[in-house]
DNA sequence: CCGATACATATCGAGTTGATAGGTTTCTAT
DNA sequence: ATAGAAACCTATCAACTCGATATGTATCGG
């Protein structure tokens, strides 16, 4: 087995129970910058994981409420979830349409350019923000595995957004003074 | 449209002729540490391409030879390529394992955590020397752009490099002196 | 009291991954 | 010489993931 949303999923639920709607809240907040998952993955996880008893589920049904699922690890779940962590060598992979566009920089205006990298730069950011806020209000990631990804994610971003701001001129340096190469397209298209 | 791998492949399309397996080989060096691609994105997307005109295609049989099928870029390819990369606001996705693994550090046994970073390591070390051949081998990587790209690389790389050697020590402070919680579970299994 | 937001589950098409299949030519070491 | 490895080349498939969407109730601010 490999560390997929369903590995991930049964971490999260060692930590303590939780509904679906939960699992994605703790995916945005802590595991956010550098593993996401949607409901398109987590219901799907969960029921598998459900099926093969590695969590139970149990239905909460509070009165003038919608109806939840609140899933909790089992004994061989956890288990499981030890075996899996230990026995693969995890992946670490980066997917960046930003470095892609980048690359063919030269095809692009640099109005536009400049409208991307800044755009990159304030979601960048943001991420820092969150970080920052976990550091300090969020209980469940104080031990040292939370608190090195966190200060992983950190450092990388930080590093990242000075190497952007130092060499964002250089990117330009190849259409200074002639206008782009093609006629600028509408910016209503698509 | 996204910057999905069709756009990355016009786009290399667009700096020289190639087949799929140029492009794959393409892909693993200068792409290969910020977006990957394998044959079964590449073949379906030169398909699309070559079904939309945005490419061309034709089968050259050197006798004494595999068959192989060299894919062109044509003007209205070279149009939709800008204005595809003008009109997107392109994301930058993390999805690493290692961190999900890392961040459940205390339920790992020490001499996992070691191999897990190690390995780890010597990935990131791979890349970097990757990045220096590209840097003085390749003449296709020497534009601002690809430059600025293969040096984002590198910073990154470097800054998680030292991160990991400074911090990884913290990592084992969870279950310094006892056993790993769980009995360690078979190198064999799954 | 209306509209936005939070809570909650779930599905679907399109895209991607990683492995695999199937075949030829060229290089290399014994 | 020749066996075997590696490079060259196209292609597919199941499993997984993504992002958008559907469908509702409850709550809170203006």
């Amino acid at each position: 087995m490999s560390i997929d949303v369903k590995t991930v999923c049964l971490g999260i639920l060692s930590l303590g129970d939780g509904s679906g709607y939960d699992l994605k809240k703790r995916f945005e907040s802590t595991f956010g910058h550098f593993f996401q998952a949607g409901y398109g993955s987590i219901y799907p996880a969960l029921a598998q994981l459900a099926e093969t008893d590695l969590v139970s589920c149990c239905e909460v049904l509070e009165e003038g409420k919608p109806a939840k699922k609140i899933y909790r690890i089992t004994e061989s779940g956890r288990h499981e979830l030890v075996k899996t962590l230990e026995s693969t060598t995890p992946t670490h992979k980066i997917r960046s349409e930003f470095l892609a566009v980048l690359y063919f920089a030269e095809l692009i205006g640099p109005a536009q350019l400049d409208r991307i990298i800044n755009h990159r730069v304030g979601e960048m950011q943001d991420v820092l923000r969150l970080l920052d806020e976990l550091k300090h209000d969020s209980a469940a990631d104080q031990g040292p595995g939370p608190r090195f990804v966190r200060g992983f994610g950190e450092t990388i971003l930080r590093a990242a957004l000075d190497y952007i701001e130092t060499h964002r001129a250089e990117l330009c340096a190849g259409h200074e003074g002639h206008e782009p190469k093609l006629q600028p397209v509408s910016r209503t298209a698509t």
